[in-house]
DNA sequence: GGCAAGAAGATTGCCCACAATTCAGTAGTA
DNA sequence: TACTACTGAATTGTGGGCAATCTTCTTGCC
């Protein structure tokens, strides 16, 4: 260090820092996505299902057939995601992927009969999980609208300063 | 199926039915955490950091010198997260890791010259960041708020219903 | 028909997260 | 002093998430 700039903590971690981490939303933003991730793993135990694959489940119980496509802008998953995710979960025997005759691109998901079964043991998952979070039905609502609110904001902001041709 | 039980997407899909992917406030909350995620990836492209990178960064210009143990009870990362981490940003340049004198087992982590001076380039990122989310600072503190207590309730029912020896 | 453009999945490569194990070092104690 | 218990890091193995690239198939247009 040849300049002036002072690197001392007293000076990195001034009140007025903004890099200071406890300012950083998106930091608790994570912890609480991080403890909802411990309690889900939890709950989710003897279903077998870790958390993305009780997304797709869900998804699959409310259309009983998807082609990957859909899945992909339901959960906002790409396919370098999703197709490792889905073939384990038809290795798991819970679910087949069959080409689509329609259209020989499209690969068609349906939750088998293990699958579909499933959906008794998951039934009390968001029963669990809302207790765990202690929130009154109108907190969650309006804690959901904020976050709905932040990541569209979030999103619009990268449509305006970033998609270079 | 050789029972009753109704599996078409009517009935799955029903509008009291608790396993309805938009009633799930945690997909809310990954959707925000991975709208954060996009937006610093674009802003911290010019660091050459990653999020998880820059928050060690903001940890050590705030204490100038660390051992793992701190760094990881701060950002709540095990070893097996932060240990490979830490060898890329020591490949990187960015700190250094040596055994500590007083006790062998533990290794202290600094950042070195080029880690220190990244600290300029970083200083405008909060701005940014906060400028994307366009929040207010009372919506923003009111959502950090909500989501601490959140994290709080949820680490709380983990202790409770959980914690087998 | 034939060709260019585009769409759907899969693959590869890198990084992060977590569980479980291992290893070296420290501390407490008979 | 030896024996044990514990602690801090590192490693191994699995699963997610994303960017970039590739293959196959469809579509539109000449």
């Amino acid at each position: 260090m040849s300049d002036g700039s002072r690197t001392t903590p007293a000076g990195a971690g001034a009140e007025d820092d903004p890099l200071r981490l406890d300012l950083h939303l998106c930091f608790d933003l994570q912890n609480a996505s991080r403890a909802f991730g411990d309690v889900y793993r939890r709950v989710l135990r003897d279903t077998g299902l870790t958390y993305p694959q009780y997304l797709v489940m869900i998804t699959l119980w409310e259309h009983e057939e998807l082609p990957v496509k859909r899945i992909s802008q339901l959960l906002r998953l790409d396919s370098g995601t999703l197709s490792p995710l889905l073939k384990r979960m038809e290795l798991a025997g819970l679910l087949t992927r069959t080409r689509s005759a329609a259209d020989e691109r499209s690969v068609i998901v349906r939750p088998t009969a293990a699958g579909s079964a499933l959906r008794e043991k998951a039934k009390g998952v968001p029963a669990q999980i809302h207790a765990a979070a202690g929130l009154s039905p109108q907190e969650a609502s309006a804690l959901q609208r904020a976050l709905r609110k932040l990541a569209a904001s979030l999103d619009t902001s990268l449509d305006a300063s970033g998609p270079r041709p």
